[in-house]
DNA sequence: CCATATGTTCGATGGCCATCGAATAATGTG
DNA sequence: CACATTATTCGATGGCCATCGAACATATGG
């Protein structure tokens, strides 16, 4: 991965409550040891760890609930964190679909090795 | 570490620029592997690889003989870079000596693991 | 001491960005 | 159909940031 992309995705999670967000994505996707912080985001009557990305369902409303930010303003994220290959989203209907990037998180664990 | 630590450091390699500055002081220092883009910036006589955190001389001017920047804002970088932790300098007389840090290093390493 | 090299600090500037509320669109529910 | 939920889009705003040149500081060499 060149290394603008890599800037691009260190930008996307620069951000704070970016980071927050797309934390609490990961954790429920891919994440096969840390389970802090799953309380407040949790899919319900499921093994929060999985060994692969897994789509989770009603993302959007889940983070809008954990977080003191405007639907506005989240949605801007969410959108960031798709921009910068992080995260990936469809919507059918009203149900908002978000898995994360296998490929982003692997130039994550490969930055620096 | 703490999200916030992580979104200083993501913020400080959000800057492509500071990436680049980064990781040539990053390759003289850490790198066991990857030795490309090292030709534009080697320690002269010595192995650019090393095991662990190794003390760049003169990494100032080195960068900036390699970037199309002012001076100026290449010692912008060089904070930014200190103060999310990333790298450590010290100046002796006329000579600029500048290291990773370590830990800032793991860090990184252990995000998403 | 004088000139040169090396970094730092300062003020200005232009641009990007996080955030909000309001308006809008799309969808499901009674 | 009327209403509630959910998400997007838009315009505004305030703040931060990358960059520059100029001025300054410090050190070295002749």
């Amino acid at each position: 991965m060149e290394q603008s992309n890599y800037s691009k995705i260190f930008k996307a999670l620069s951000s704070e409550q970016r980071l927050k967000i797309f934390l609490m994505i990961y954790k429920q996707c891919c994440n096969p040891k840390d389970q802090q912080g799953g309380t407040e985001f949790k899919v319900e009557g499921e093994k929060t760890c999985c060994p692969v990305a897994k789509v989770i369902e009603g993302a959007f409303t889940k983070v809008c609930d954990c977080m003191k930010l405007s639907r506005s303003t989240i949605s801007h994220h969410f959108k960031e964190l798709q921009n910068a290959g992080l995260i990936t989203c469809e919507r059918d209907g009203r149900t908002f679909r978000c898995k994360v990037n296998e490929q982003a998180v692997k130039a994550i664990r490969d930055f620096l090795k």
